[in-house]
DNA sequence: TACCAGGTAAAAA
DNA sequence: TTTTTACATGGT
């Protein structure tokens, strides 16, 4: 058993975060001051359990059996519940905005949570595409309860190898299109092959990122921002064909209709560089409200 | 039962 | 070049 502390940038507030990634996915959990995931380290799928101990400043122990690689484990630790990014920039522009005010002060310390890898997010964004994330949680679970590694009682999504070996008929069977299937595998082969270098991307800048993404077969300039914002933490990208920022936007910063794409970005505009952020705290903050006391603007 | 749900590529016009 | 269409499952 390996232990491991991290120190986040002030604020964060793990167990907010988890309430809001877990209402996104309906996983159940068990024990919401411990989020336990399943990730690889140097391919060994291990699960490792985040419990926050202190709350300012900020303190954060890791558990795992894995007794390999604990900088690996930092590092994977510290991706999975963005331990680096800093809320305060954020905050201060939020701060002038009537709405947003509200909303940072009641969910201070929020930080999304990344998946294990960019690979996964890729999957994520195609499963997501069109149909409702219910929907696309179910088929994705498939995928993984077929071709991922389970440990203990988690799974570790499949490698990309694993399903750039997996005939389209299997991965169809698990409930994707015939279209999606084919991008999945195509996506798989590609990053295996080292054709699509998944690697370099932290290093890039987000036009960079979204030019290479939105090259690939079934990455269309919707999934190459989700990637962005979910899988890369970038603060400023907003997928902006997305239904339900639309949605949100329009509940909580417009007439309560749902917003155009360019109507969103306007809206939007005076988060700038925080874009998405703000996208992000205005998501989860419905999603944490049974009802929506916030009037429309 | 319908219809819509955090889009995309390919066909048709 | 722009517009239309097929697509998968799950919730209401």
């Amino acid at each position: 058993m390996t232990v491991l502390t991290i120190n986040p940038v002030a604020p964060h507030d793990l167990e907010l975060s988890m309430r809001v990634m877990s209402s996104f996915a309906p996983d159940e959990v068990k024990d919401p001051s411990v989020l336990r995931v399943a990730v690889r380290i140097h391919g060994e799928p291990t699960v490792l359990e985040f419990r926050q101990r202190h709350r300012a400043p900020p303190v954060i122990e890791v558990h795992t059996d894995c007794n390999k690689g604990v900088t690996e484990v930092r590092r994977i630790a510290k991706w999975l519940i963005c331990a680096d990014l800093d809320l305060q920039p954020f905050y201060r522009v939020a701060l002038s905005h009537p709405v947003l005010a509200l909303i940072v002060e009641e969910l201070h310390g929020l930080k999304p949570m990344r998946p294990a890898s960019l690979f996964e997010m890729l999957v994520i964004a195609v499963t997501e595409q069109q149909i409702s994330m219910a929907a696309a949680y179910r088929i994705r679970h498939r995928i993984v309860e077929s071709f991922g590694d389970e440990v203990d009682d988690l799974w570790a999504f499949p490698t990309y190898e694993r399903l750039a070996e997996t005939p389209i008929s299997e991965l169809i069977k698990c409930g994707l299109s015939q279209r999606k299937a084919e991008y999945v595998g195509r996506l798989a082969y590609r990053v295996s092959r080292g054709l699509l270098d998944l690697e370099r991307l932290p290093t890039l800048s987000d036009e960079e990122v979204f030019n290479i993404l939105f090259q690939e077969r079934g990455i269309g300039p919707w999934s190459a921002d989700y990637l962005l914002i979910r899988g890369l933490s970038r603060p400023d990208r907003v997928p902006v064909d997305d239904l339900g920022i639309r949605a949100i936007a329009g509940r909580y910063l417009g007439s309560g209709q749902r917003l155009t794409a360019q109507r969103v970005m306007r809206k939007l505009s005076s988060f700038k560089p925080y874009r998405g952020l703000a996208a992000f705290y205005l998501l989860a903050y419905a999603r944490l409200s049974k009802n929506y006391p916030l009037t429309p603007l």
